[in-house]
DNA sequence: TCACGAATGAGAATGTGTTCACATGCACGA
DNA sequence: TCGTGCATGTGAACACATTCTCATTCGTGA
């Protein structure tokens, strides 16, 4: 199969959410590009050309049937499995985190929490008890965690790059401000949140 | 000026940030953009390109001059002015960007949170006083607020387009999962978190 | 069964972003 | 002051992503 484009990948996920929506709240059995463009607020040729990627999804003069094409979303981006995933950082944004209902809808769930404040550490937060960081390898090697977000202040990333470093984890998702990288078996994900409204103040400003 | 590709504009801020981490941590004057770029995790040729776009940022055989082009970089963000703010949903994930200081730093100021659930409206959360949903566009309008940070649960998002709709704001920072349209007027930015993961997930499978 | 309308899907063209290669100019030591 | 080496910055090539256009196919109604 060609290359998928990496833009085309993040919008997969937009016209599953909205699929998932029209099976729940439309009466009707398919929708056309034009429609789901419309709700997802993307272009319809566009929205054409990311499904082609993936084969024959929708019937000619009709549409896409709305449950046979979130069924293959689903299964193409991955979501068909469940994912354990371990969260870093049991502050303000971890905390959110925890208690970020969607992710448990979309079959991901953070079975452990961990910390390197003593503070927190033996805490429980929201059904999770804080674990110490210093054992994070131990724990993911032994739970077969693949994924893995980090949610803590800058300060001692490095630390915990090394504890990371020799487990089977397949991707990391970075909301610190540091930069990562753990080798080309790891997927790495920025979701820095300064550095949006670093864009969005730039999009003000030019 | 040739226009700046939106890529460029997000890789701005992760250079202003670790030029001013080395202002603060090295004693040397300059750096070139091989360190620059490894410390970034950006290649040296594309970040060189990339502050081009802006004239003449360094001396050839030497280097960038650190203080130099952060303060470049800072004006040319947008980042030397003081941002006002209003956040959107008082919840966990709002909660949790009213105590981001990052955000402080940078010029960015959250200065009033809104909420329409009745349970939060009036407590005070992180200093701030939780205002009816309802007021928005009274008090936008009022304290001449640019930016608007969405951090709702996406029920009710209706209601605030229509609020926020008539007033002069400029940018919003999207993190609930539904799509916003509000114009060309107005900068909107995608920070939905499922979708990070999403591809991120994709990424794993493929 | 035929004709017409609707909507997909793909080839080609365009637009956008990154990499390559190297000319240019500055720094520094002899 | 001259020559060598270093690092920037830019034109050109390439790679990637989007848009345009339209042939194709299916559905529907006469």
């Amino acid at each position: 199969m060609k290359k998928v484009p990496e833009p085309t990948v993040k919008r997969l996920f937009h016209y599953y959410r909205c699929l998932k929506e029209c099976e729940d709240n439309m009466s009707c059995e398919y929708i056309c590009s034009d429609l789901l463009g419309e709700k997802t607020g993307i272009k319809s040729n566009l929205l054409r050309r990311d499904l082609s990627f993936f084969g024959h999804m929708g019937r000619k003069g009709k549409g896409y049937n709305i449950s046979k094409l979130k069924n293959n979303l689903e299964k193409i981006i991955g979501l068909n499995n469940q994912w354990n995933i371990a969260l870093v950082g049991a502050g303000n944004l971890g905390t959110a985190l925890m208690r970020y209902n969607n992710f448990k809808k979309m079959g991901l769930n953070i079975i452990e929490v961990f910390d390197n404040d003593l503070d927190k550490i033996g805490r429980k937060i929201d059904g999770y008890i804080v674990k110490n960081a210093k054992f994070i390898q131990e724990v993911i090697n032994k739970k077969d965690i693949k994924i893995v977000i980090i949610a803590v202040n800058d300060n001692d990333i490095d630390n915990l790059l090394n504890q990371i470093k020799d487990t089977n984890i397949k991707a990391v998702w970075n909301l610190s401000s540091s930069h990562i990288n753990l080798g080309d078996n790891v997927v790495v994900v920025k979701g820095d949140l300064c550095c949006s409204l670093g864009s969005l103040i730039y999009n003000i400003n030019n």
